[in-house]
DNA sequence: CTGAAAGCGCTTACAG
DNA sequence: CTGAAAGCGCTTACAG
């Protein structure tokens, strides 16, 4: 509706739409004069290319896409910003756009088509439940990027942090500060687009336990939230743990300080605590929290170098699994 | 590439693409025993209609464009839920993007140039510095609806929190509670895409302050985080200041706090302070933070009814603004 | 050095 | 009740 196209530059160059279309993408084949002129009115006019159209004409659309579970975060923060800050000053003429899978399984499946065969980016860097396998082998026949984040499947390509080495630094940790009734909070699996639960935290947890002699106890949170938290704490006393390794994460570990001080529990006195992400909120609180800190930033930045050389390079070889370190930072809770 | 188009089904289907892309979009002049037929064939097949196509051909995209400054942050978190649940359930037919305008003034610039000329959107929700007035006026001219969160222009809808009233809950509060000696902080309007400050909250702030015969002060963040706060609170020191309003938000408040404990200032007894946001954070820090509250939830629930509105009906009468409530809630650091 | 033509995969009057 | 045809705004061999 009154939007400029081509022909309109076309015309007000005097040159055919072709030779504009030429211009713009820079083809040597266009005289310098020309290419200046045309320049100039496409500058005078305003004209920006109808994306749609280039894309359908291309076949591939310039767009990078971020799948995540919601919008709304706060974990993810500094992750997000590697991806952006990366996408900013390495693929600039590039446009990175957000998708949230939020709604369920069915919506998020739904989602994973349109994206896909609605052609709406040329890579994918999924923060959230990984697409199924049928979605996956749809993806390697379009020739589309994917590059999981967290995840560890072994068609795709994947990056994530050392869960093994988190766990073992926290639960060993725990021991040498001298608890004995662990437990670990996860978040819980499911269907329901919910938070999922990191496989190798759990496991290790449970190895290092095991191999020490003590039963390991398990709790379960279904989201991502402080309030998730303080409603374990009544569990925790009931079964008297005295180390936890949180590895829900920071949120949920700061709504445990905050129900253990409704409840009249010393922290760490009575109960060690650990959490994991390090998140700004995590040397805020009282006491500050001893956390397990990845390097997400870097997380970020690597899912987008990947994503990058899946489209260049095409690659069919095996994909790369990049998992990066984990640290431990001590604080007041333990 | 080996991707399936209308034309694939119809042959599958023995009918023409026409009658297919009849059958996709209910028209009601296939017979029901054809309709069947197809589906059948689209299912079977998995179809699913290319984006980019669709949108060329119809004019329109039905996506819906959430433009912020960054992918990551922690305040906007409860408007994004809002934003993002109310999509969800009232128009899931609809696809939700999020861009952002990270990288400063003039790529956020060609972004909007971008989402608007390419057509990448029908509608836009506005987090970051609002397009320019002739970017405004392309909007207006092709009918693209364009909502803005926090601001106040004239001549485009608005949604935003009711920020005089915060600030005088808040500064009045401050008097109440017997500080004498206040500032405030904001963080910087700027070019840079940087945070930017909310007027009505500073020029209520000052008002009330010099009714009441006091002078202000004015301190100012450069960034939304915890670090920025701490590195005012010299500053707050050397001026002895003993009542702040961080108009700046629950993130550089809690910043402040953290300062205060490493410099030995008692909150509330030295130094009282009030936040704005009422983050989960605000409740968890020790002294938990006294804070303004906006109904975020709902705010960005109205920025998508607006949105829709204005796609539905086309309007061209003057656009509303809607202003939301604040309310205090009182901690421990006043 | 430049242009006419076909095509990307859809939608939508229009005709039968 | 169904189909042939034009068009959305680009790109890109191909021809001159």
């Amino acid at each position: 509706l009154g939007n400029l196209t081509l022909h309109d530059v076309a015309r007000e160059a005097n040159v055919s739409h072709t030779t504009v279309s030429f211009v713009l993408k820079g083809d040597p084949r266009i005289s310098a004069a020309t290419a200046e002129r045309v320049l100039a009115v496409v500058k005078r006019l305003g004209y920006v290319p109808n994306e749609m159209a280039r894309c359908l004409a291309k076949g591939c659309t310039s767009t990078i896409a971020l799948v995540s579970p919601t919008f709304s975060t706060a974990y993810e923060s500094e992750l997000l910003r590697g991806i952006e800050e990366t996408m900013a000053s390495k693929h600039p003429d590039y446009v990175l756009v957000h998708y949230s899978t939020a709604g369920g399984q069915e919506r998020a499946e739904a989602l994973w088509k349109q994206m896909l065969r609605g052609n709406r980016a040329d890579g994918f860097i999924c923060l959230s439940d990984p697409p199924s396998q049928s979605l996956r082998q749809d993806f390697a026949k379009s020739r589309k990027a994917l590059v999981l984040l967290d995840d560890h499947i072994e068609d795709t390509c994947c990056i994530r942090g050392d869960g093994r080495l988190g766990a073992q630094l926290a639960t060993e940790h725990l021991l040498q500060q001298g608890s004995r009734r662990l437990a670990i909070v996860t978040s819980i699996t499911s269907e329901q687009n919910q938070p999922r639960c990191n496989p190798e935290r759990l496991e290790t947890f449970r190895d290092i336990c095991r191999k020490s002699g003590l039963e390991p106890g398990h709790l379960t949170v279904n989201h991502y939230h402080p309030d998730a938290g303080k409603e374990l704490v009544s569990s925790i006393l009931r079964h008297a743990w005295d180390g936890i390794f949180c590895a829900a994460g920071d949120m949920v570990s700061a709504g445990i300080i905050a129900g253990c001080r409704l409840h009249g529990v010393a922290i760490p006195d009575k109960l060690r605590l650990i959490g994991y992400d390090d998140l700004p909120l995590a040397s805020l609180i009282a006491p500050s929290l001893t956390t397990i800190s990845q390097p997400l930033f870097e997380m970020g930045k690597a899912a987008v170098e990947r994503c990058f050389s899946l489209i260049e390079t095409r690659e069919t070889e095996s994909p790369k699994h990049i998992k990066f370190d984990a640290r431990l930072i001590q604080r007041e809770s333990t």
